[in-house]
DNA sequence: TCACACTGCGTAAGCGCTTACGTTAACCGC
DNA sequence: GCGGTTAACGTAAGCGCTTACGCAGTGTGA
């Protein structure tokens, strides 16, 4: 694709204004070395012109990029979505752009994507979701991240540890914990966790913190994995419900498992709160206005995204920063004391 | 931000594998004139040596972009998540990168947006969601986007008609006038149809078919016009149905505000669908995990984001292609014949 | 056998900017 | 009035790639 007819270029503008073009770039730019007359004209002139630079060739020149590359397991994931727009939001405060790739939780697609951006020469690059446990992989990102600090990118990550750059940090162990705590105030002493792959650290840091709660409370608590984006969770765990009719409450470590969860329940019309509680982690926009709706430990996930969005304008620190964001529990219909109604095998 | 230290670029490539730049050059990009056995060297020798191309040399040097910019209104509005998923996955088979914008239905910053993009010499645009029934915005953007395609750039739009580019159509009046009906055939001739901002064109088309249908059954049809996010429309309603109590449906022309009217009709405790029907468009992921679910006229959202993405890589033809997406009526449990208990005013 | 077409590759001229460095002229204090 | 600054520009060398063009070497038909 050729430039646009009739585009005008810095060369255009510099010989309209009678400077060459190295005092038009530095007018431009607002850099010193121009007198004030001189600039004012070529910028009235640029206007008047509708200049438009060309990114391409400010980046290979040297110049810097206006654009913050966001890497995301799964855009349409609501979690994500939420902190995507987070991102945006704070971006566009400050005129750079977004660019969105997304993973499919795949550490190799993640690294390529991460690659490409740093190939791209983009201003920052946020990382957000959960960190692998292989630490292999994670030692790839990492070391690709500080080659990338190094040479004067900004990086942040949102809800992992591991890669040695400034991290917006979910408290997911907390927010188990809250969620867990609460469904044990409430009586229940046999339930259902709900959770994702392990390889991911947010469900290992979220499933051991819930374990510690129920056992330390004398529950007893039965582990249902499940892919994380929820898609089968809820008949996963209807069959464990059915499995085991002792049971009188479900915990499940993403709001998007908790509402594939709900959904299954209603049909096998098995009752929340009277027969089961259900519980999740996130609090994603739809969990209240699911119904009935969702009780959750509650992350501000705009915020989240805004947050990291921030970090990466600062400065790089001395040693990496990390932001810890407490969850908050949210008391909503789909949890009660339990009633030992037994939920009928089939 | 200078290259990363020991990146590796062409030049580096084609001296590890004893050929010119150019021969290397051509061999990654598949281009003839070079032997099987030489291009094939250069491939694996990149691949090794982690080569990863210098878009901003690329582009500056007359290549192509691999950016496909896309415009949204809103990106956390679930129609558009999941519009932009139908996007980045079609463009993602690719290997093209997504840029996404938002204009927050403002359009000067959309048309902002598109010269950021044609500036960048993206590959091509999409811009998704409804237009403006000011006509002179509209020309803005459609003579932006002509200049755009004559230097061979691609552009798309999902749901307006006036761009003069091709575009996906979602039948918006055949989405209205499903659902108007099927609330008629129900028994209903009393209701609200929560409408949205009238300069958007997709309000005005399922806005006026809706009506059309309604009273050619002889029903009577109170318009509530809030935002189109749904964000107050649901307590309009409300109050509009307090106000009205012997109207026995709601139609909102979209799901964000159907789903807004569903919270705030169970706050008010006010049944579903026993006391008051609510059908929506959409059908956006949520629709289906409400409860009680949600009726609605369905248009396949990620299809029309891959639809658009599909006709940019075609090349462009004489005249606008225009592909019409039809809805198809999806009925849940928010809708049901009226059975007249009265809502009672407050 | 020679002219002619290919094929396979290298050479080099940009693409439109940024910026280090060089140059000129005005200005300073003594 | 002179060396030394400093302000205000211009010159030109890239940034890393694409691609028009040139030039061998090999094959083809008459």
């Amino acid at each position: 694709m050729s430039a646009p007819p009739g585009s005008v270029r810095l060369s255009d503008v510099a010989r309209a204004a009678g400077v060459s073009i190295a005092t038009a770039s530095r007018s431009l730019r607002g850099l010193a070395g121009v007198s004030d007359t001189v600039a004012e004209r070529v910028r009235d002139l640029a206007q008047d012109m509708g200049y438009v630079t060309n990114t391409y060739a400010r980046t290979l020149a040297g110049g810097r990029t206006t654009i913050v590359g966001l890497i995301v397991h799964q855009i349409d994931d609501p979690y994500f979505a939420e902190l995507a727009a987070g991102v945006v939001r704070a971006a566009e405060e400050q005129e750079l752009i977004v660019q969105i790739g997304h993973s499919g939780r795949d550490p190799e697609r993640e690294l390529k994507q991460i690659r490409t951006l740093v190939a791209q020469r983009a201003r920052a690059v946020i990382v957000a979701g959960s960190g692998y446990t292989d630490a292999r992989r994670e030692a790839a990102a990492r070391e690709l991240l500080a080659r990338y600090e190094y040479v004067g990118g900004r990086a942040a990550v949102v809800g992992r540890h591991f890669l040695g750059v400034d991290a917006v940090l979910p408290d997911n162990s907390g927010a188990a914990a809250l969620t867990a705590r609460h469904l044990v105030e409430l009586g229940h002493r046999d339930l259902v966790v709900v959770s994702g792959p392990v390889d991911l650290t947010t469900v290992q840091d979220r499933q051991r913190e819930a374990l510690a709660v129920l056992t330390a409370a004398g529950a007893r608590a039965r582990v249902v994995e499940t892919d994380f984006t929820g898609h089968d969770a809820g008949s996963a765990t209807v069959t464990a419900l059915r499995a085991n009719p002792e049971a009188t409450a479900v915990l499940a470590l993403s709001d998007a498992m908790a509402i594939s969860v709900l959904t299954c329940l209603r049909r096998a019309e098995i009752e929340v709160p009277t027969q089961v509680s259900v519980a999740g982690i996130d609090d994603v926009e739809v969990a209240e206005i699911v119904s009935p709706s969702l009780t959750t430990a509650a992350f501000p996930l705009a915020d989240l995204g805004r947050e990291a969005m921030a970090l990466t304008t600062r400065p790089r620190a001395h040693r990496p920063r990390r932001k810890m964001i407490p969850a908050e529990l949210i008391v909503r219909e789909s949890t009660a004391a339990p009633n030992h109604r037994q939920i009928r095998a089939r």
